[in-house]
DNA sequence: GGTACCATCCATACTGGTTGGTATGTGCTA
DNA sequence: TAGCACATACCAACCAGTATGGATGGTACC
């Protein structure tokens, strides 16, 4: 089979499961009983729970990562300031009230394993240096065109965006509540502004 | 007995557990095992393991808030922009290098458990809530001798800072680096400059 | 063209270990 | 003698993981 269905679904059902509960916490039984797959299957594809979570993250969230984050602020006619706010609200715009709810599954993750598990670790990381690359390449986009001051460090800033951005995450997760994280992402949109020059 | 040592000796231990294993992942036994207390005992002092968690929160972790974040903040000498900065960068030094790959004990709580459990996040929401008040109520301070800008909303502002603090804290935890934490709160403290007005 | 063979893709049943929780007993103290 | 502060032994449920077997589909060979 090209596609393997099996295998996707199990990823697709092994990524609520994980999004909900944690990895540690996640229950193949849970997996198992969500996609009708069994036991047999699961470890026909995965030789491990650990495993099916590095695929997890390797095949399902890092594609996310790319597609809502690295993708649209590619270069482009709009200025780079532009971009990434513009990316931060369509970001924002795209989570539904279960997201907001479970919060960033890239963060989570990086928060319950990075420090139990070192696999998990380095996956979670070179996502974010991605990421804060991605970013950090606009701004310089921005100092070259004289849209952004140059009196700032890109790689520190990329580094406080990101981690605004998983804060207000992680705020408006524990609130409950969309409202925080838009007056949260308010304080990050403001925060931009203060970088034109 | 006054002390109760057998009760405190299960709250840091249990405190300990799930600082680094978190709650749905600490073991009753571990926490057993390192302070020598049999099931008997904790099932005396503790009706589950989920009134053990909540009581870590209401009795361990949310001192530490008030003495680590709230009382440095209160009304004193200095400015309060000052007051601010000081107090961020003396809970930044006081961090050792365990707490830095543990994370937040607040907020892991809080990521972890307030998708699945709501007396967890009502505890971590009401502290979140203090913390901000604090805050907000230092930022206006600040408004009302002058010293920092009147065209920003003091709770929105409070927000904004705590979710960059937990933010940086989390960067730092996946990095597992002290350096990651440094030039966050580098760029926290730089912010909290651009409040002057 | 038939067939023997073999790898892939699963299904079922089971295991040892761990989990949170409980029932019951015991010593000590007020 | 009543009750607090434990200690021990036990429990059912659940966990990740494994052993084994069967169906199926392609391929090599006569």
């Amino acid at each position: 089979m090209t596609v393997d269905k099996t295998r996707q679904a199990l990823l697709e059902a092994a990524f609520g499961e994980i999004h909900r509960q944690g990895f540690q916490s996640a229950s193949l039984s849970a997996i198992l009983h969500n996609t009708g797959v069994t036991k047999g299957a699961l470890y026909h594809y995965f030789k491990s729970k650990k495993a099916l979570g590095y695929a997890v993250l390797d095949e399902w969230i890092h594609p996310y990562l790319i597609a809502t984050w690295i993708e649209p602020l590619k270069r482009g006619e709009r200025p780079p300031l532009a971009r990434l706010k513009q990316t931060i609200s369509d970001a924002g715009d795209n989570l539904d009230e279960r997201d907001i709810q479970l919060g960033c599954p890239l963060n989570n993750l990086a928060q319950e394993m990075s420090p139990i598990d070192e696999g998990f670790r380095r996956r979670t990381d070179a996502m974010y240096q991605i990421w804060l690359e991605s970013i950090a390449d606009t701004l310089r986009e921005g100092q070259e065109d004289g849209s952004i001051r140059h009196d700032i460090n890109t790689e520190d800033t990329a580094l406080f965006i990101v981690a605004t951005l998983e804060g207000c995450m992680g705020i408006a997760k524990n609130a409950q509540s969309r409202e925080a994280l838009l007056k949260c992402g308010k304080g990050v949109l403001d925060y931009l502004d203060s970088l034109t020059g």
